[in-house]
DNA sequence: GTATGCATTATTGTAAACAATGTTGTTCAC
DNA sequence: GTGAACAACATTGTTTACAATAATGCATAC
């Protein structure tokens, strides 16, 4: 094991429980277990080759996170956010990205002007390519980069944990094919109004943008679930 | 130890783990450990007749929660919230609760009217009494009735492990002697808007008392530290 | 007197065995 | 044929022992 562990990926000065913990986050919020899923220890213990130590240490992290529920003696599973809960995280990101949208606006240099508007550009070639799957790496670099310039780690903290857990409806509400006529203004002002170092401004159009991915997502999944 | 765990507290249906995680939790909330103090598992074991398994879960568990912090091979330690953390996390707290305080002027019955207007009441007397120990009681009370009445989950929770993390802030800014009288009024503004029922008016309040909670903590710790 | 290298110690990381619990399937009585 | 008791199995919870790592103190060379 001692010497296998040397040829892993990053085994560098990683210990194995954070190894587990971070691969098995990605492919819970990649979607490669569905909601409810059983995470059987024996099964992870084989699929990610490590010990079970390791494997509980990530569960248990997972499960603070929100991404894993544990029931006494029987185990854990991938969580599933119902809307409402979905719908109550959007919320919270119209408050936290909000306010971090204002304080980009104040603290932006010309580096992090260029690197929004590149973005921006981004968005605007993939709505007219049609590239769903650029659109939607530009929406999360962009999302990324405000709260970057923003300067702030708590709030963009927060903001992060609670985006994996409602990855699921994210990804279903960007698969709609004409959701880009909606979003590309919104975020195009978005880039403009922190570019233009308009902190309410900024605050405005990010709150207009996630009350209108709010929107959205309840009419959308309202009957489908 | 199985049959001395029957006579313990809370054995019935929780782990050890758990166990360990909410009374470490408790006593670093309560000062119990000071900021960078070290958390040797040897000594966590005896403290709390644990194994070390529940131990080490339960580092890993608070960890997460940004309560501890641990180096490899090094241990864990209580984490120290710096000044510029413990005022972000002031900024979230009023873009959170205000938005809270919101939904419960929206939502609130005659039974909420009663509980609040009762914690305003206690307020008052605790101030008239010179009683601070009892007015920071009804302040975390209040804040707590008013979350709770939104009917949220998302925000609370957020909001509850952010209160942990600074829980040594607002304790030494509790003990100013004059504090009361700027926060008082404002606690009452809060009780008020809610009670009438006025989410804009309710927000408003809920956003001034916590930028009067942001002041008053950079201007007092700004130098001492 | 200081610095460097080595041995010792303290502490955490990992693995494996054992105990307790819940689940499932089967048998037997009615 | 149905329901209850029971037994076998699967899975997690707990404990113990062992390995790896970093900190500490000491001896020795310069």
């Amino acid at each position: 094991m001692t010497q296998e562990a040397v040829s892993r990926d990053t085994s560098r000065g990683v210990s194995d429980a954070e190894r587990v913990t971070s691969r098995l986050r990605q492919a819970i919020v990649a979607g490669e277990f569905a909601p409810r899923q059983r995470l059987v220890e024996t099964d992870l213990i084989e699929m990610f080759d490590a010990s079970r130590g390791a494997v509980r240490a990530a569960l248990a992290a997972l499960t603070v996170e929100g991404l894993v529920e544990k029931v006494r003696n029987r185990g854990a599973r991938v969580r599933a956010v119902d809307l409402d809960e979905a719908l109550e995280i959007v919320e919270v990101r119209a408050a936290l990205e909000s306010l971090c949208a204002a304080r980009a606006a104040e603290r932006i240099d010309e580096g992090g002007v260029a690197r929004l508007r590149a973005i921006g550009e981004v968005m605007r070639e993939a709505v007219n390519a049609g590239d769903g799957e650029a659109y939607a790496q530009a929406n999360r670099d962009l999302h990324q980069e405000v709260m970057d310039i923003s300067g702030a780690k708590v709030a963009p903290d927060v903001v992060k944990r609670l985006r994996a857990q409602n990855v699921r409806y994210r990804i279903r509400l960007a698969m709609q094919p004409n959701r880009p006529t909606t979003s590309l203004p919104e975020h195009l002002e978005i880039v403009e109004a922190v570019c233009a170092k308009d902190p309410e401004r900024a605050s405005e159009a990010m709150r207009a943008h996630l009350n209108s991915v709010y929107e959205a997502t309840r009419d959308y999944f309202a009957q489908r679930g």
